[in-house]
DNA sequence: GTCTATACAGGGATAGAC
DNA sequence: GTCTATCCCTGTATAGAC
């Protein structure tokens, strides 16, 4: 709706981008309800009336900021997949990769997991789903050529699997500053020891597989 | 602030339970800043000041929203381990009956859920936070009762089992919805099947042990 | 306990000068 | 592109009759 991305420097103070990062912040911190244009314009340095000079309207500003959280976690999640090792190391690599993805960008995250609780607002749910789509299809396409290569169990629903690992990050995400203040959790700040743990736990079982039944 | 329960009969439309009914419901929905007094009063058959007679204010009925449902949530936990069995067969039940628990009272979950996710607002933190740690709590001394007696690997962190027990039902019922419209995802409509399958994995692991390199 | 009527603050959005 | 000033609506909350 306005020409972006023309001259490339100043990127920050440039009125419209000022907006967009403001607004980002702002809407994954409190949700969209709860953020009003003011507030917006204020943190941007900006007028009110300047934010519906760039933007059609409140909603608009939103999918705009929502839109560009969805490119750059996805853009992101690419990088991880390409490398090499065998398939067991491969998804420890992806898991990691995407559990500093999430804590990177954590007004992204935000974003995105506040989006998809919302079933009653179609706001920006596409954007949303294709974002997390995107790297799950991902993921099942590397599980499943670890099956096929037989390294993996082959009796076992990909997408289960692929459910499970990203579960425990996003779980991680969500949970972690909870739990922190638990006894029995001393990996809430260590996010690539959590990684490992998890790793181990689904490569190999929990169950103590030595046969003795008391210590 | 006004006395409840007195007369169990009518619990529905004698006023102020009508109106936690309608606000629960409305919150859990669209979230605490989306839902205006008045689509409360609506909803639950009053008028507007008579929400405000039988509560402060806004923030106040949310409070009590938020504290019935933690209250609700943690009973329905406790019900769950008392069982006979093998560990693993507990630990099976446990996780199919939490999963059973998030899925039956969705309002609930949603609005807990949803707090967890807001680290600005101080609303009800910490009643959402003792909602999942008594659960959590429970579950950790179920898995070191387990590892104590020689069923479970003595290596792993009990704390981190949990996690990844509880991550994968809070993340089903996150994300069942949207991962639905993907392929490769076949149980979305059937947590049971889910349970299953996701104790299967962390009981015996992803990794084909049969050593046969390929097919 | 329940209502109607009202106060008043803040929301989103527009007009028009610079 | 950016501002000030303004419009109109809806938000929370209160007063006071029934």
């Amino acid at each position: 709706m306005s020409q972006v991305a023309q001259s490339t420097r100043e990127p920050l103070s440039n009125g419209e981008a000022a907006i967009r990062a403001a607004a980002g912040a702002l809407f994954a911190e409190k949700g969209f309800e709860a953020v009003s244009v003011r507030m917006v314009a204020e943190k941007a340095g900006v007028s009110k009336a300047n934010v519906f000079h760039h933007f059609a309207s409140k909603e608009g500003l939103y999918l705009a900021v929502l839109r560009s959280a969805a490119e750059k976690s996805t853009h992101l999640l690419g990088e991880v997949a390409k490398a090499s090792g065998t398939h067991a190391e491969q998804l420890g690599r992806f898991a990691r990769g995407h559990l500093e993805n999430l804590l990177e960008d954590k007004h992204v995250t935000r974003l995105l997991l506040r989006e998809a609780l919302e079933h009653g607002s179609e706001r920006g749910r596409e954007l949303a789903d294709q974002g997390v789509g995107d790297g799950f299809t991902r993921l099942v396409a590397m599980l499943t050529e670890a099956q096929r290569s037989g390294e993996l169990r082959t009796d076992l629903n990909p997408g289960l699997v692929a459910m499970l690992m990203v579960a425990a990050n996003v779980f991680y995400f969500e949970a972690a500053p909870v739990l922190r203040h638990l006894p029995d959790v001393g990996f809430s700040d260590d996010p690539q020891g959590y990684s490992e743990g998890v790793m181990n736990i689904l490569l190999h079982g929990i169950l103590n597989k030595k046969g003795n039944t008391n210590e």
